[in-house]
DNA sequence: GATGAATGAGTTTTCATTCAT
DNA sequence: TATGAATGAAAACTCATTCAT
């Protein structure tokens, strides 16, 4: 079983199963050796892709970011209105957020005063970023009426924390509906329109 | 130095010591010997009121989240109009939150699985009830209009993320100032005043 | 088994596990488990006692010099006559030496570019010392006609590696007995007598 | 780059990778990346050449040994006179081994039960064997009187160990010149002369 | 001949937990 | 009650060696 692949792929199963593993587990119970098992690769391997474990974090935590944002990027500019970017943004982000909420948490809050997670360029965090853009063309539009487009995107993704389904009390799928709903009114409340 | 001292008093010391450790540290860094020493007794007595570390972990969880939910009614019960509770909320959130943020992560996410935080009750953290509370009366007062109070109680709890100065990009006490404004603004038109 | 020893005698038997697997297999190829299997204990415990392997390799070194200077010292202290000093010298040396070259090169050349082994007061190795004493005080009695005792000392000393039986080729009885009275012959003739 | 090289080339590039690291680093904690890399060859490529990497080792002392014999007996060869013959040795020897005792010590001294060094032939190292041969002749050729020449070549081989800059405590070239002169001193009272 | 991706046993070290005193 | 010596199962990481290409 020593057959060589391809290093990207070697690199993508690694990464894999260590997203797999984290979120299942979180990064501190899970060892190399979980993670090596899991990819079907020898320990010695991984070490030929990544430094440290921590290195394989990074790494995760970066694809995480770029996805998520990308994704409700998308499906508000497929919008033409204002209030339906809003909109789109909320749904496009329940839908990722459910999925990936977990392993955010995990990937980004594993070790204590480490997660500067969007310490880049302006200072916020990818998907803030898109909202912000959002905020701020509607209301350069007249379309919105927000005091601090920047802070209240802030707040507005924060807000998104409560998709973590461990985070409302309630479940099913017209508890989902009750919330994208409530969301969206929010949001839409926040960018002063009904 | 075989001093007996009170339960209760051992009790808060091991308390204390792991409150301060964790966040100086985070959970998995700091050693059950780190705790003992600075709590000034034996490691044989920790497992004399707690069964294991973990436990430790959920005692300081309970603790945090009820002086949290706490101080946030107290102050929103002091003031006799609508508005102003929820002004007071997000104020009395936003210094606790900002004190304690990070005793929070450490506390809630050192470990994947552990942190249903708060689903026992009605499934709403302590917090996020107190604000339902605030939201639901006022609607049944006719001083607030919001479609689904518990849900938007939740996604506003959650909001408040956005109060960990990692979370958000700016730092500086006009920035505080500025998000408990956009904070404030948001949890009003959520309630659907102004 | 998990008896509680007095700390010296635990100490003790760490050092004595080390020293014995040391000389059988040097430094390197002896692991923290084959000396704690040696001492009968935990692998946890031997961190007790020491703060990493190298402190043990320390503490053997410290162990074996010492010794080593003392049986030489006392040996040649008990003639009275200044040859008879030299041959006793020899004599001891010869013992201490063959028992423990072994152990000397394994301690001392496991690791490159550490072994400043007697670089503390007058650079001279306590062995050395001791044979210095005897050049100098001879030389001082008029017993000894040697230019250079300090120097000498050194050379004479060194010339006792040849002690080690990896050293020279032949073995047996008879030739301990010849290299014994070489040596003797070496050392009176370097300090000028016979 | 797969270009093919003389066998012999190969070797000695090989050969002289290793005695670059190992004096540097140590044999220990030169691994056979390090060696084949700096040799600018495959890992694979190494095992045609040696079995293991000990063998290299192997090779290496063989190395060190023929040329440090050769030295000093060309040296000593060079001279008529049979003083002149002992401190021409003592000179070219003390010149070879200082630049060279730590190549020495670190093939030598890297694995207990392997260095055999010289268990061979009449059981001799190269340079004792030398000297023995000079002892020999000059005592048969009635220069020298020296009871037993084997041993005190053995004896004051092993007093060359003194030329190691850590062995004894002085440094500076005034010290080199009182070392030579005890050396050149000690043998030549070996050999019954002066 | 030559490569280098892949292996996996082995290393040092940590630490939650136990238990004889 | 209270102690702290002792345990031993894990963890992260290394590296000599192999072998399909």
């Amino acid at each position: 079983m020593t057959r060589t692949r391809p290093a990207e792929e070697r690199r993508a199963d690694l990464l894999a199963a260590g997203r797999e593993l984290f979120l299942a587990k979180g990064v501190a119970a899970t060892s190399l050796d979980d993670i090596t098992r899991a990819a079907g690769v020898s320990k010695g391997l991984f070490y030929l892709y990544f430094r440290a474990k921590e290195d394989l974090v990074l790494a995760l935590q970066d694809q995480f970011s770029r996805e998520f944002a990308e994704r409700v990027r998308v499906a508000a500019a497929a919008e033409p209105d204002w209030p339906d970017k809003l909109d789109a943004f909320v749904l496009a982000g329940f839908g990722y957020y459910r999925d990936l909420h977990d392993l955010h948490e995990v990937l980004f809050h594993h070790v204590h005063h480490v997660h500067h997670e969007h310490a880049e360029q302006s200072g916020l965090s990818p998907v803030a970023q898109v909202l912000h853009d959002i905020l701020a063309a509607g209301k350069a539009a007249g379309a919105f009426d927000v005091a601090d487009p920047e802070l209240t995107a802030v707040l507005c993704y924060a807000s998104m924390h409560a998709f973590d389904p461990d985070f409302h009390g309630t479940t099913g799928p017209q508890s989902n509906a009750r919330l994208i709903l409530a969301a969206q009114q929010l949001f839409r409340r926040a960018a002063g329109i009904e």
